[in-house]
RNA sequence: CGGGGCGUAGCACAGUCCGGUCAGCGCGCCUGCUUUGGGAGCAGGAGGCCGCAGGUUCAAAUCCUGCCGCCCCGACCA
C-alpha cells in the first residue's frame, strides 16, 4: 500500500477530548473518528487492525468447534419480553421509535436461545458452540475512555448448548483456553478473576481483566500465589472479632457527639474489633439491619447475590426513622420497634462484648452479645476488602488494582432456556431445558487495551499479532534522487511480491514528517532508504520497539522480515 | 440522572468578567521558489452564521433565557 493514496490523517497533536493514552493514539495516528458521544467511526487503518483481531478471534473459536453465525441486530422485542429483561435492561435498551415492537440488540443470548428452540430437540444435538462476531448497541448512561466504553461496539459473543452441567463445564473450560490464547497471542498482560454471577442467577463466572487506571472494575490481586478476584467477590485473611471473657449485661451509654465509628472510638477509648457499624439497606423494598465490624465497608454486590436480586438500595432518612425510631449513627440491634431481618459480616460471628447503636438518638449499648442478645438470622460474607489485607491462599498482601474487563465467561444454567421454553429429550425420554453458557470478548477494548500496554513518547507499538502493516518502508528524498525512487519502488514491489504486507511511505515530505509518522503509527519494522545507505547499495532496518538501528544489503531485508515474524 | 467544565477555521487555543477597536494566533491546508536523515525557509493565498434559537441594546463571540452537543467526577453497567 502507497502512503501517498492512503487515507491515514495523523494528528500532530491530540484532540482535547482525549484523556487516556489508547484514546489519544487511536486519534493521533489514525485510527478512528468520533461521530458522537460513544460512537466511533473506523478509519482505514483502524478497520485493518480491528480485522486482525477479528481473525484470531474467528481462528480460536473456530479451532474449538465453534460455529459462526451472524444474527440480526435489530430484535423483536417479545422475546425480551419473555426473559423478562426488558425491565432488566431497562435504559440500557435501545428502543426503536417509529416501528412499535422492535429494540436494537445489547446481547443475544434470547437470539441463541430462541433458535435452539427450534432446532435443538434431543442430547443428540448437543454440544453445540454457537458464536458471532457483531455490533452491539447499548445505551450508555456515559461513555467514556475513547472506544473503551462506547454504545455501539464489536463484541465476539459465543454461546454453549449442552445437555449435561458436565458439558457445560468443558464447554466452559473450551473457552476459557481459547481465550487464554487469544489474549497471549496478541500478547496481552491479563489476568483471570472471578465474578460475580450477580443477580443473573448463573452458576460461575470469570473475567479476563487488563490492569489500568483507566479501568471501571476494581479487583484484588495477589502477586505472590496469582489469587484474583473481582472486587464484587473477593475476600481476604482478616481476624474474626470473636468473644471476649465478660458476662456483663448490655448497658445504655450517652453518645451524644458520636455518630460515626471514629468518634466513637476516639470519644470512648474503643477498639474497631469492639464497634458493631449498623447499616440499612431496603432489599426488595423490605428493610434489612446489616452488621459490619468497626470501618468495614459493606459490598453491594455481595448483598445482592445473597439475596439474588439488584433492587438494592440504602435507606433514607427518614426510612431509618420510621424502622428504628432512631437516626444513622445510633441504630443497633436491641430494640428495634420494627420487625426486619437482621444478617451480620461473617466477621462478627457470636462475638461479645460489642458496642452499637441503642435505636434512640444519641445513645448505644455497651457490652453486647450477639449470641445472648440478638437475633442475628444470618451471617454472611458482606465486606470488602481493602489493599495491604492478606491474600486467604497465601497470606501475602493484596494488591487493589483497577482493571478493564476484557472477557467474560459464564456458565448460565438454565435460565434463558426455561424462560424461552427450549428443551431437549435426553436418552430416556425426559425433557429439560437446554443447559448454556455465555462467553464475550470486546473487540474495541482488545485495540485500546493493546495500546495502553505498548507505547512510548512516539507512538503506538505493535508487535506482530496486530499490527496492520508488517513492514514500513519509508523512502526519502525522492524528488533530489531518483535513484532513491527506484529503489524504494523495486523493494516494495519485491516484498508485495513476495507476499509482505508493507507500507511504502512514497510521500515527498520531509524526512522528520515521515519518521514521526511512522513511529506514531508504530509497525514494527520500518526500513528507510535514503540516498546515504543506497549509493553503497545499503537500507536502513530500524526495529520500533527497541529502536534497534542496522544498516544491511538491500538484499537481506527479506530475510531478516522472516526472522522477525517468523 | 446529580455535580463540574467546555463549545470561536481540520487540530490546539486567545478574546467573553468590563458590549463597539474583533474575526485573531500557532499548527495543518493551497500556489510558487528554495529545501530534504527526526514535524524546513521565504512569499502569496483559501478557509468562520464565534454550537442553535430567542431576547436586551443604536450595537452582541462578549449580557440574559431556553435548547443542543462534547468531556470529566459520581450514580448506573446482562
Amino acid at each position: 500500500m502507497k502512503q501517498s493514496k492512503y487515507f491515514i490523517p495523523t494528528l500532530k497533536e491530540a484532540p482535547s477530548d482525549a484523556l487516556i493514552p489508547s484514546h489519544i493514539l487511536m486519534l493521533r495516528a489514525g485510527l478512528v473518528r468520533q461521530l458522537a458521544s460513544g460512537i466511533f467511526s473506523f478509519l482505514p487503518l483502524g478497520y485493518k487492525i480491528k480485522k486482525k483481531v477479528i481473525e484470531i478471534l474467528r481462528r480460536e473459536m473456530d479451532a474449538i468447534g465453534g460455529q459462526e453465525f451472524l444474527l440480526p441486530a435489530l430484535n423483536p422485542i417479545d422475546i425480551w419480553e419473555q426473559t423478562g429483561r426488558v425491565e432488566a435492561m431497562g435504559d440500557v435498551m435501545f428502543h426503536i421509535k417509529n416501528r412499535e415492537g422492535l429494540v436494537l440488540a445489547p446481547t443475544h443470548e434470547e437470539i441463541i436461545t430462541y433458535h435452539a428452540r427450534q432446532h435443538v430437540k434431543s442430547y443428540r444435538d448437543m454440544p453445540q458452540i454457537w458464536y458471532q462476531i457483531q455490533n452491539k448497541f447499548r445505551n450508555e448512561p456515559r461513555p467514556k475512555s475513547g472506544v473503551l466504553r462506547g454504545r455501539q461496539f464489536t463484541m465476539k459473543d459465543s454461546y454453549s448448548l449442552d445437555a449435561t452441567f458436565e458439558g457445560l463445564n468443558e464447554s466452559y473450560e473450551f473457552h476459557r483456553t481459547a481465550y487464554q490464547k487469544i489474549f497471549d497471542s496478541i500478547g496481552l498482560k491479563y489476568f483471570i478473576v472471578s465474578a460475580s454471577s450477580g443477580a443473573m442467577g448463573g452458576r460461575q463466572s470469570e473475567e479476563f481483566m487488563v490492569e489500568s487506571d483507566s479501568g471501571e472494575d476494581t479487583c484484588a490481586v495477589c502477586d505472590d500465589c496469582g489469587y484474583a478476584a473481582n472486587f464484587e467477590i473477593a475476600t481476604s485473611d482478616v481476624e474474626p472479632v470473636g468473644r471476649i471473657q465478660s458476662d456483663d449485661h448490655y448497658e445504655e451509654f450517652a453518645t451524644p457527639n458520636a455518630k460515626t465509628i471514629n468518634e466513637l472510638i476516639v470519644q470512648f477509648n474503643l477498639t474497631e474489633d469492639q464497634c458493631a457499624k449498623s447499616v440499612v439497606y431496603i432489599v426488595d423494598s423490605a428493610p434489612v439491619l446489616i452488621f459490619m465490624r468497626g470501618n468495614d465497608e459493606m459490598n453491594e454486590t455481595k448483598l445482592q447475590s445473597i439475596f439474588k436480586t439488584n433492587q438494592v438500595r440504602p435507606a433514607e432518612a427518614d426510612e431509618l426513622v420510621k424502622y428504628f425510631g432512631a437516626s444513622t449513627g445510633s441504630l443497633g440491634p436491641i430494640n428495634i420497634p420494627t420487625k426486619i431481618k437482621v444478617i451480620a459480616d461473617l466477621r462478627l460471628k457470636d462475638a461479645n462484648g460489642l458496642v452499637s447503636g441503642a435505636n434512640k438518638d444519641g445513645y448505644h449499648f455497651k457490652n453486647i452479645d450477639f449470641i445472648r442478645d440478638c437475633n442475628i438470622n444470618e451471617y454472611h460474607d458482606l465486606r470488602t476488602v481493602s489493599a495491604g489485607e492478606k491474600c486467604s491462599k497465601c497470606g501475602s498482601a493484596l494488591r487493589v488494582v483497577k482493571a478493564i474487563e476484557l472477557g467474560h465467561i459464564f456458565k448460565l444454567g438454565t435460565k434463558y432456556s426455561e424462560a424461552l421454553g427450549a428443551h431437549f429429550l435426553d436418552a430416556a425420554g425426559a425433557e429439560h431445558p437446554i443447559i448454556m453458557g455465555s462467553y464475550g470478548i470486546g473487540v474495541e477494548r482488545i485495540i485500546a487495551c493493546y495500546i495502553e500496554q505498548n507505547y512510548d513518547d512516539h507512538g503506538i507499538i505493535w508487535k506482530k499479532a496486530l499490527t496492520p502493516f508488517q513492514v514500513h518502508l519509508i523512502g526519502l528524498n525522492f524528488t533530489k534522487s531518483p535513484e532513491t525512487a527506484e529503489v524504494s519502488e523495486r523493494i516494495y514491489k519485491r516484498l508485495t511480491d513476495a507476499g509482505w504486507e508493507v507500507l511504502f511511505d512514497d510521500r515527498t515530505d520531509s524526512p522528520g514528517i515521515k519518521f514521526n509518522d511512522a513511529d506514531l503509527i508504530g509497525i514494527p519494522v520500518q526500513i528507510i532508504c535514503g540516498p546515504k545507505n543506497i549509493s553503497q547499495g545499503k537500507v536502513e532496518v530500524k526495529i520500533r520497539h527497541n529502536n534497534e538501528r542496522s544498516t544491511v544489503d538491500e538484499a537481506e531485508i527479506e530475510l531478516i522480515l522472516s526472522e522477525f515474524y517468523k
